[in-house]
DNA sequence: CGACTCCTTGACAGCGTTCAACAGTAGTGG
DNA sequence: CCACTACTGTTGAACGCTGTCAAGGAGTCG
């Protein structure tokens, strides 16, 4: 039986997608980490496929010595977890309270044979999309200046998560670092010089709320 | 009707893939491209799909001002152009002159519909393929000193083209650097250290072709 | 042979990192 | 509720890795 998500400003129609995924008859239970717990870790058996309900998670690489490199940031309505293979090549770990909706990949591979071939359509979907994605941020780690990735980030998440005018950002600057190969001073710093320049201002008592006043400048920032 | 490719060192099992892609009766065609000449570019509709026989493919990201991240070498047996979407998301230019293999998408599609799908199988498998390749650069080019990437490189390359205990590379020090993210000076740098340290050596007039001495040392040095 | 590209090496600059101090916020327990 | 502590973020100063600029040599191709 599925579970439904409950009214929220983050409710893309993208949510809809495990349920395209798995079939709507597939069980799917929800549960819910606390900030900071691990989901699953790299070179672990891919048991199960994730949708983040609310929250927010980041998956990620660590080098031998501890330098992380964050893949990716799932948010409300993202499918992770899609290793296609057997183990999972990533650690993922919940950024705060988050709730997730998981199936096991065995109910995945029963609904192929059922139903025909919708199933490993939408796998390749998935697949391609998160290709695109890393495609595009090889092109920025490798290529772009700090306030370039800054300001690609900022266009990002302003597409993904802002709601009522205000981006409410749930990761750390370290998290923002670790996302585009850069140390958090520098994210720090990056963010200050846009304040400075009127692109964008933070609301409320964090520096987590963060109002785009100036979108055409940003996107020109990005190059 | 299909062209046999040559008894050659680099051919590996992988050559066999575009077969199994399109089925051993889909027509393929073979093209050659000097040196230097675009296959396809980016933006462009995908209209084919290809696989190397002999050269070098290099396909790779532009950004406005000309700065370039090259996301894969592609060598002989790999098969590119592998988009499953209408456009192509990079440009591809032939490093050396190269022969492909290509056949048409409609044609992997009607292979599809006849078959039933291991058609699909095969594409996810070459775009999960491409995606893990993807995931493990993006560490790379995040969170890695000049020197580890180049060692990285050898190892990958030294993988995929050594031959008779030598690597032959085929592609530029300029190349390598938009594919590391580094510049072509600092490529340089970092191989004359190499050099130094007794991991690798060059033969043969030009500096192209490289020796991998110690290997341990190498695997070390990519931490 | 001459023009071109490619590669190496040196000197220097600069961007981003490192190290450090400080302030604001959140989380905890009395 | 408040004090205490840990965490998070900002900012400054200095360093260093990598980039930039430049020169020169070797190889390649017409």
């Amino acid at each position: 039986m599925l579970v439904r998500i409950g009214e929220n400003a983050n409710h893309r129609p993208r949510s809809r997608e495990l349920d395209a995924l798995a079939g709507q008859n597939v069980f799917c239970t929800e549960f819910t980490y606390r900030r900071g717990r691990e989901i699953f870790g790299e070179a672990e058996p891919a048991e199960y496929l994730y949708q983040v309900c609310t929250g927010a998670v980041r998956s990620f690489k660590l080098l031998s010595d501890g330098r992380r490199q964050i893949n990716a940031f799932h948010l409300p309505g993202d499918v992770f977890g899609v290793e296609n293979g057997e183990m999972h090549r990533f650690t993922a770990e919940a950024i705060v309270e988050t709730t997730v909706r998981f199936t096991t990949r065995r109910h995945l591979l029963e609904a192929q044979t059922d139903s025909g071939m919708p199933v490993t359509n939408s796998v390749l979907k998935l697949v391609t999309r998160n290709l695109q994605h890393a495609e595009s941020h090889m092109l920025l780690l490798g290529r772009k200046t700090s306030l370039e990735k800054v300001a690609a980030f900022l266009i990002e998440m302003d597409r993904r998560l802002t709601a009522a005018g205000v981006m409410i950002l749930p990761m750390s600057r370290r998290d923002i670092a670790d996302y585009l190969g850069l140390t958090l001073e520098t994210v720090s710093r990056a963010l200050s010089v846009l304040k400075g320049e009127g692109v964008l201002d933070f609301v409320g008592p964090t520096q987590r709320q963060i109002v785009l006043l100036d979108r055409p400048k940003l996107a020109a920032l990005d190059s």
